[in-house]
DNA sequence: GTCGACTCGGGTAATTCGGGTC
DNA sequence: AATGTCCGAATTACCCGAGTCG
């Protein structure tokens, strides 16, 4: 995957001239690094962040790889949710993909997004489905497109910034199908910086207590969205808790289906409502300088 | 464990080409080891080194320390599936990326990536996992690793920018819940011009009929992995291929549950055992160029 | 010894550099 | 002050036949 791309490239994407950029560039208004011969590579995720601090329109998107029609429209969130929603159940995938990205590009936040626009159209999907307003294959198809924007989210994240270290891993339990909401979860993670794998839906606790000790996470986000049976849903939150505690983990619980008074009693179960709380409690996981791998080059050889 | 590496292993690991690497190491920039007949061996740590000397990060700092990614140039199908099934089983997420993206870029078709490494190293999965060689969680985290790479492939496959007027559908029966195969039914629908769409796994099938009566697509393909009850199946298939004939719409079966002989006794229902098959026989939607210059745009925005 | 995969070296076309000027 | 355009020199990417590796 290219992750870096030549001035060039940039200044058509943007519209301006070639040395314009080479200009800001050298201002350190974008993140640049250069090749031993003296060339200058920028990361595609940088690009996309200095254009939304510089809130700059974007002449041709699909030269940093994204929807041709970006730039072209201004949101609000509220309108976006709206447009979003009405695509995603004509199976509009193309316009969905372009309302997410100009939402990114116009410079909000992942988390406000997902809260805002994603999960917000998702609740009122659901609401609709429940009354008969939508087909089954609606719903499903939506679900499928919207997985499909996410995971194409992934590669603009600026994932070339640090090396990631702290590994962070996000799950679902049994009876829990809902892979939207983990995946998102994920997503937030890797924008904090953190070495984040979703292990997906409707997972039996006991592989999740062994996956937490094999991989050791520093971070476990357990996504809950619906619960079959409230007893057996807090005996397994104990079970997991119990291997985070272990693993000296973090153990994070958040979703539609679960409230801050349900997990009350476990100590070390951390509880966030929305994307946004989440993304503040996990914070960026701090640099720890003295471990980093490049340092000692044998560690990588072992 | 190999301390030296080949030049293109390392043009490849930070994103650079070939040559460009052999002149860095022919200016000094890396100390160099030579064998025997004149090729040039690099040490990792030197590699290391280098990188953090020039400021460049490291691309993918796996391609340098695991022991797998050995040699990864030209694949042959073979060693990739096996490379990447190994990655998948061990998390590594980005090493896996690179081995698809590796053989695209090498000029290998997305048929044949599918049949001969995904699918491939998926049905190896399947059995080890039945074997209990394989956690729950690493096989869900496979799964998880592979739709996303899947996802990330749709953005890189606009290149045919062709009005996608022909319309199809993708979808698994009930009780069949791979989400796998049906996703890359609808990337090869993709790659070859249509206006694919999935709609998920695990759907009813009087929902797919009314999804086939609304959308009225150009062609259905019919992903089924699992069969829970042969008659059931051959009940629903039916109302399918019903529902298909009324809608003029071809409809295609494939995977791995079912055979031939299976649904032999419906007239309009094609089979397709591999996504080179597939590929094969769903090629016209770019050879309707008779209508191309009397269809209006108007006829794609009803 | 055969053979496919890999690498070498060198040449060429395309980019990019930095600086100067408008 | 900031931008767009032009320039020769330098750097890089892509290509090939011949030779090497395992």
């Amino acid at each position: 995957m290219k992750t870096t791309i030549s001035p060039r490239q940039v200044a058509r994407a943007i519209g301006v001239g070639e040395s314009t950029l080479k200009r800001w560039c050298d201002r350190g208004l974008i993140p640049m690094l250069k090749t031993a011969g003296g060339h200058r590579r920028l990361a595609v995720s940088d690009v996309i962040a200095f254009l939304r601090e510089s809130g700059r329109e974007v002449a041709h998107p699909e030269l940093l790889g994204l929807p041709a029609a970006v730039g072209r429209t201004r949101w609000t969130l509220d309108r976006a949710r709206e447009q979003f929603l009405q695509s995603l159940i004509k199976g509009h995938r193309e316009v969905a993909n372009e309302v997410i990205t100009d939402l990114l590009v116009a410079g909000h936040t992942i988390p406000a997004v997902f809260d805002s626009v994603i999960a917000a159209a998702f609740h009122e999907l659901g609401k609709r489905w429940a009354c008969g307003d939508i087909a089954v294959y609606e719903e499903r198809r939506a679900c499928e497109i919207c997985m499909s924007i996410l995971r194409e989210l992934r590669p603009r994240l600026q994932e070339s910034r640090q090396s990631r270290t702290q590994t962070a891993i996000a799950a679902t339990l049994e009876h829990d199908i809902y892979t939207l909401p983990v995946t998102m979860v994920e997503l937030v993670l890797a924008d904090a910086g953190w070495n984040a794998t979703s292990l997906g839906s409707n997972l039996p606790v006991e592989t999740l207590v062994e996956a937490t000790n094999k991989i050791s996470p520093a971070l476990f986000c357990l996504s809950v969205s619906h619960i079959k049976d409230q007893g057996e849903f807090l005996d397994q939150l104990e079970e997991l808790s119990d291997a985070a505690r272990l693993n000296k983990c973090r153990l994070i619980v958040g979703g539609q289906a679960v409230t801050s008074q349900q997990i009350a009693s476990f100590s070390n179960v951390e509880h966030c409502q929305s994307f946004g709380k989440l993304a503040e409690t996990i914070k960026p996981p701090e640099l720890v300088e003295s471990e980093r791998s490049l340092s000692t080059p044998q560690s990588v050889a072992n």
